[in-house]
DNA sequence: GTGGTCACG
DNA sequence: ACGTACGTGACCACT
């Protein structure tokens, strides 16, 4: 019989702490249980054991069988959202057929070293799987201690315990009954350390033997030693008590009823479904479950039953509506509880174009298909994706099988390859209901669903680069490179790689002295605003920040752009519409939405951005969108008079906060005014305003104050904003897109703090996105309603860019503008300038 | 795979 | 006592 016997409370307490929060998306967290099943899994994977316990303390903070009051004193209650994971570990471990013990009055330690012992007893064999060092006492020829740490996982039997302590496992306990252990309140003998307390158990092997050789004269050691020795001798003995695992706990001492039983793989479907632990059941090798028991949230899809039909014959074109998906060229749908194969593209086509209300998942990259076949995909009525997204934000992935499971969709498992077309059939008229539910149709009909054809005829025709250009632009940066590598290798003495902060960190601080500013979790910060910082100290310094320029526009820009081109001499990112959480699109392969533009430098990566011949390129961006809605929403009259008067935001700002006219107001002051603004949209802390703009925590505590005191409406909004956060669970924004913020329910501090502001800037800049949005339908329908030789190509939150025919740029530039300064109405008038030029470089100005 | 850094709005 | 402004993506070094 091999058994693996489990800590349960530390194995969960490492995972706990091992792991970023992990919460779904009703607010209950997982990590710790994922942490846990990730360590289990591992273990039990290589043991493979007969038998699997998991002991747990049967009450946290743990009251001792031997304890007296004062033991308990250090022990921590757990915080509630490592409590809340506790009964779920248990349930899960029970339904998976390991047995959960608990003694009242006894810890987990403690119904570790029982079974050790039946191991030892029934000739088993006994794995200890634990974070805590206290059990390797348990050590013995039956029992090995699987130690856990952030390390890994680490084997201890007695041979490799000797090796590394220098002295038997039983003896550990003769060792913390001298040292002491502060984390248990084992006191220890007062003076001794843990250096004099090996040494001592080295030589004299108990604590018992330590004290008859006192008694007796026969101790070398210090003077001071044997005083404290004998001083402590009551405390050595209580300790050594209370540092001594029990092996009486009165649990089953029937060694074969540990036999690992039957899992019970509908309650862990059940369980890991509801708690979305979907990753976990897909490693279980189990279906997540088809109920879902928040059933009163979402309304119950109707059962269907659906027949495979074989290859779809007929006219196509003729269906009213369908369900269908496309996988590696073949074409899967479904109508009226029939499931067809479409495996011919003229048919594929054919259909993509009709008219037939449609349902799919993922409709993008069809958009895609169609346009590169000369046709138009028609009538998407809903994609699975964009309604999981709109549902929840917050998710990373938006599986069919995931969001079944989510929503509660049945019949996914029986009908083999076709099962995921009519599993969506079913699951979209309950995520459109839901949808209907939460008030969000039409911000998923006017705007997220439309927008995913913009998305892709962007995707489509993508930018024009001038490759030749770039290159010559990076062969010049490596000449620049090299020379400053070159000065700085000189001035530190030798080469290094100044790529690595961790050689950077050395070489400044340690070999260079230069004083260390803030630290991260593995080093010295080397980071620009450390580094400029040091500036005056060292000439190296500001060659490394040049370097790291450099380095920075060849990795990134001039290479990584070169990697990208397509063989049309463009480069088509993937505009992604389910990414963020608060609304916005997200930009990959290449990111064409943090092109540089802050340096000169930089800024001429946008030389390279070009248009067609015979084309130039609009650029069009909203001025100050994200303060005007503010202005907006809040109401606040004052704010929304600069705007209706068109002032400069920062500089009315500035006059309110300082009290002058604006006529009055600095450069410097409307420096600050602009840092106070942008901190309040982001949910402003004075400690960041005043780092930000170089003035006292009190200095920036007191604009702050005066901001909201001009403008209080502000100040209303953003506490309302929160505490419907913190009720409902979710930020909203004009258009009713929601952003769950389950940080707000957090009991550390500092994570809730995190919720506040990602609570005051998603209504923001989740309206922000919602309007560009509008603006880009809008523009696309009219370009293509004017029969304009003009295509929208790029887009960066706030900021349209057009590539159009040098005759038609005229007419398209005033689409651009017009369509988005009324995109929508607000009380305060939109402004979008319009700019014009062959290339991205000279389209803004 | 993670952390540090830095590019953008 | 602790951390310290919102939202992204790409690259490098290092484990």
């Amino acid at each position: 019989m091999k058994l693996l016997a489990i800590d349960g409370n530390s194995i969960m307490n490492r995972a706990f702490y091992g792991i970023k929060m992990l919460s779904n998306k009703k607010g209950v967290y997982t990590n710790a249980l994922t942490g846990f099943m990730n360590i289990y899994l591992a273990v039990a994977g290589e043991l493979n054991p007969d038998g699997v316990a998991a002991a747990f303390d049967l009450r946290a903070p743990t009251f001792r069988h031997k304890a007296v009051a004062s033991y308990k004193a250090n022990r921590h209650g757990m915080p509630d959202e490592l409590a809340q994971q506790m009964p779920m570990i248990k349930e899960l471990l029970t339904a998976l057929g390991a047995k959960v013990i608990e003694c009242e009055g006894y810890e987990a330690d403690d119904i570790l070293g029982t079974l050790s012992k039946l191991c030892d007893d029934e000739k088993g064999e006994c794995y200890i799987l634990t974070g805590d060092r206290d059990s390797l006492q348990l050590i013995s020829d039956s029992t090995t201690v699987l130690l856990h740490t952030t390390k890994g996982t680490v084997k201890y039997n007695e041979a490799k315990f000797t090796e590394d302590y220098g002295i038997a496992p039983i003896q550990l306990i003769d060792l913390k009954a001298l040292m002491g252990d502060s984390s248990d309140n084992i006191s220890g003998v007062k003076g001794i350390g843990e250096k004099t307390a090996t040494q001592l158990i080295k030589d004299y092997h108990t604590v018992e033997e330590l004290y008859s050789a006192l008694e007796s004269g026969n101790v070398t050691a210090t003077k001071s030693v044997i005083t404290k020795l004998e001083a402590g001798k009551a405390d050595a003995e209580q300790s050594k008590w209370l540092a001594t695992i029990v092996k009486n706990a009165p649990v089953e001492t029937d060694i074969s009823a540990y036999k690992t039983g039957e899992a019970d793989e509908e309650k862990i479907s059940q369980l890991l479904t509801n708690l979305e632990m979907f990753k976990l059941l897909d490693r279980l090798k189990i279906k997540p479950s088809a109920v879902v028991e928040t059933a009163s949230e979402t309304v119950p899809a109707e059962k269907k039953e659906y027949t495979i039909s074989g290859e779809f014959s007929g006219d196509i074109t003729a269906l009213e509506q369908a369900t269908f998906l496309i996988k590696d060229d073949v074409m899967h749908l479904t109508s009226e509880g029939k499931i067809y194969t479409v495996a011919d593209k003229k048919t594929q086509l054919d259909f993509l174009s009709s008219p037939c209300k449609k349902y799919t998942a993922n409709a993008k990259p069809v958009y895609r298909f169609c346009i590169e076949n000369g046709t138009e995909l028609k009538n998407v009525a809903a994609d699975a994706d964009i309604l999981g997204y709109v549902l929840n934000t917050n998710s990373n992935e938006y599986t069919t099988e995931r969001m079944c499971a989510e929503y509660g969709s049945p019949a996914y498992e029986k009908l083999g390859e076709f099962a995921e077309v009519a599993a969506l059939d079913t699951l979209i008229p309950t995520m459109l209901a839901e949808t209907e539910k939460q008030g969000m149709m039409w911000l998923l009909n006017e705007v997220e669903m439309p927008l995913t054809e913009v998305l892709a005829s962007m995707e489509h025709y993508g930018v024009k680069v001038d490759s030749e250009g770039i290159k010559t632009f990076g062969e010049q940066l490596k000449i620049d490179m090299d020379g400053l590598e070159q000065q700085i290798y000189f001035m530190a003495g030798h080469e290094f790689n100044i790529g690595s902060p961790k050689q950077l960190g050395v070489v400044l601080f340690e070999e260079m002295g230069l004083p260390t500013g803030k630290k991260t979790k593995t080093g010295y910060s080397t980071n620009a605003e450390v580094l400029e910082n040091l500036r005056d100290k060292h000439e190296i310094v500001d060659a490394i920040l040049q370097y790291r320029q450099l380095s920075k526009l060849n990795s990134t820009y001039v290479e990584g752009l070169l990697k990208v081109i397509a063989d049309d001499g463009r480069v088509h990112s993937v505009f992604k519409q389910t990414e963020t959480r608060t609304g916005r699109i997200s930009s990959a392969e290449p990111n064409v939405q943090n092109i540089p533009v802050r340096t000169e430098l930089g800024r001429n990566m946008r030389k390279f951005f070009v248009a067609d011949e015979g084309k130039v390129l609009l650029d069009a961006d909203y001025s100050q969108i994200e303060l005007r809605i503010l202005s907006h929403m809040s109401g606040d009259a004052n704010m929304q008079d600069g705007f209706n008067k068109g002032m400069d935001i920062h500089t009315a700002t500035a006059a309110q906060v300082f009290d002058m006219p604006a006529d009055m107001v600095t450069s410097e002051m409307r420096r600050a005014a602009k840092a106070v603004n942008f901190g309040i949209v982001y949910g402003i802390g004075a400690f960041s305003l005043s780092k930000d703009i170089g003035v006292s925590v009190a200095e920036a505590d007191r604009y702050i104050k005066n901001y909201f005191a001009k403008y209080p409406n502000v100040q209303k909004f953003m506490e309302t904003t929160v505490d419907d956060a913190k009720e409902k669970g979710y930020a909203v924004t004009m258009f009713g897109r929601r952003r769950p913020i389950p940080e707000l329910k957090n009991s550390n501090k500092s994570i809730q703090a995190f919720g506040k502001r990602a609570a005051m800037n998603a209504p923001i800049q989740g309206t922000a996105a919602d309007i560009i949005k509008i603006a880009m339908i809008k523009v696309y329908n009219r370009l293509k309603a004017e029969q304009l030789d003009a295509r929208l190509i790029l887009q960066v939150h706030d900021e349209l860019i057009i590539e159009v025919s040098e005759a038609d740029a005229e007419r398209a530039a005033a689409v651009l503008g017009e369509e988005m300064r009324n995109a929508v109405k607000l009380d305060i008038p939109l402004t979008a300038d319009v700019a014009k030029g062959k290339t991205w470089y000279e389209a803004k100005d």
